[in-house]
DNA sequence: CGGACCTTTGAGTATTTTCAAATGCGGTGG
DNA sequence: CCACCGCATTTGAAAATACTCAAAGGTCCG
């Protein structure tokens, strides 16, 4: 990696453009590139359109648009959304950085729910036809690409059975445990972090209303679970937090 | 397609693997080798294993089983459910003839949900190692692949917008739609068919209880949108029905 | 400092669950 | 052929969880 500093240095690349090559890129462990060797991580970066600041509270796409890329976010946060015929917004996820946006929409070349930056955030825009003909050539990357539906796929389901059939606790619970395991695989605290969502966002996610997340916060906060002050996030008992998770026999 | 059937008479192929294969099989317009050419589908057959039956209650895989193969459903019906640190079951999907199982294994190598029969079926058994090097050779069937993984993506999708914020009358109504429009796609009839799910699954997938479910066919009956006798439906009003998934307003 | 917005808290309500009992269906054996 | 048994389903009544509505309290920002 450093020989490849030198030479992009040497041939009078602008640093804006160094900074964001995928090899370079702190997300490269868990992101796309993931596993592949330096040629085929410049192959993937070639195909790559633009890296793209998204400004807080603008949108990424929107259900019905025709899909042209997928979105490797770089940092910041985001959550995608479904909207009923009546209106009414369904929060489907919260996505990180190193975490693909748009798998969705492969099935019908639309965009199945809108994307919106939670906070300011950048992103790599990878056009899907490109990304095509890079996986047949590329095994490793196919792998991973697949690894990565894959995981959408069963994230979703554990979102099904938290719907399903969680009680409003162990689902509040069980969001601020994935949270916290999410961070720790970016090399963030586990125990210390700050919401990106406002409450209602995380109570529309959670089939839960505003009052009772809040509700929630406060209850867990008299527990002795956690502290919380606004958006920032202290879970001061993950142990149990994660009992919480497994069973409603914990929580009184 | 009658150009190879009379070929493959000629070489003396046993007819039992005559009728499996893709090119002859009812479900080629949904499943994998949907628009690949004769070539094409030829191949994707030589790789695949055993047409397998499963009979009804028995097991395809199960949670943490390592996995070698995705399965395409010729015939019969399957439920996907994933288990609870608690052991509580949560029935993710109804699979029908044409789609596939297992899509949520390749992220880990293990099966992450237990697929049981939901009556005596019959799977073609697709290794996935196998198929991976097509994929990479044939690109209508990596186009297909993806949008079938990226359809099961967009399937959960709308189950979390059900379960996230749609009442039990919309919750139900939206089941039966499901399947009705499911059986259209099969030439099958929309307004008649047989429900192989017990109400308790159909209940344990809506994040309801049998109590509830059956207290719902009472109310869509005695409402005149269906007819039931056992598990053998008939739809009447399927406009109405459209119309209360939607909405609650319609509803009382 | 004021205002908009988000969050918290309380009280009453509603939907769905739980628990319990009755009903119906299919299969088995007398 | 009919009675009986097990199992799934239906129905009713009481209970619980989470929601709605309302108001108060904070926080951020100009």
């Amino acid at each position: 990696m450093i020989r490849e500093f030198d030479s992009l240095v040497s041939t009078g690349t602008p640093l804006e453009v160094l900074k964001a090559k995928c090899a370079t890129c702190s997300m490269h462990q868990l992101c796309l590139p993931m596993g592949l060797d330096n040629d085929d991580m410049d192959r993937l970066d070639q195909i790559i359109g633009r890296r793209r600041k998204v400004t807080r509270g603008s949108t990424l796409f929107r259900i019905g648009d025709p899909f042209q890329n997928l979105y490797a976010i770089r940092l910041g946060h985001f959550k995608a959304y479904q909207v009923n015929r009546d209106g009414v917004e369904q929060i489907t996820g919260f996505q990180m950085a190193g975490e693909l946006l748009g798998m969705d929409a492969i099935s019908t070349d639309l965009h199945h729910c809108t994307a919106v930056a939670l906070e300011d955030s950048e992103v790599c825009e990878v056009p899907f036809g490109s990304l095509q003909q890079l996986l047949a050539d590329m095994p490793a990357l196919l792998r991973h690409f697949h690894r990565m539906m894959s995981q959408e796929i069963t994230r979703e389901q554990s979102v099904m059975l938290l719907l399903g059939n969680m009680q409003a606790t162990q689902r509040f619970a069980a969001f601020l445990v994935n949270l916290s395991s999410r961070y720790e695989a970016r090399g963030y605290s586990p125990h210390t972090f700050q919401l990106r969502m406002s409450r209602e966002e995380i109570g529309n996610y959670l089939g839960l209303t505003i009052e009772s997340i809040s509700r929630l916060l406060s209850k867990f906060k008299k527990e002795g679970l956690l502290r919380v002050s606004n958006r920032e996030i202290e879970l001061l008992d993950p142990v149990r937090l994660k009992a919480i998770t497994a069973g409603t026999h914990s929580c009184n």
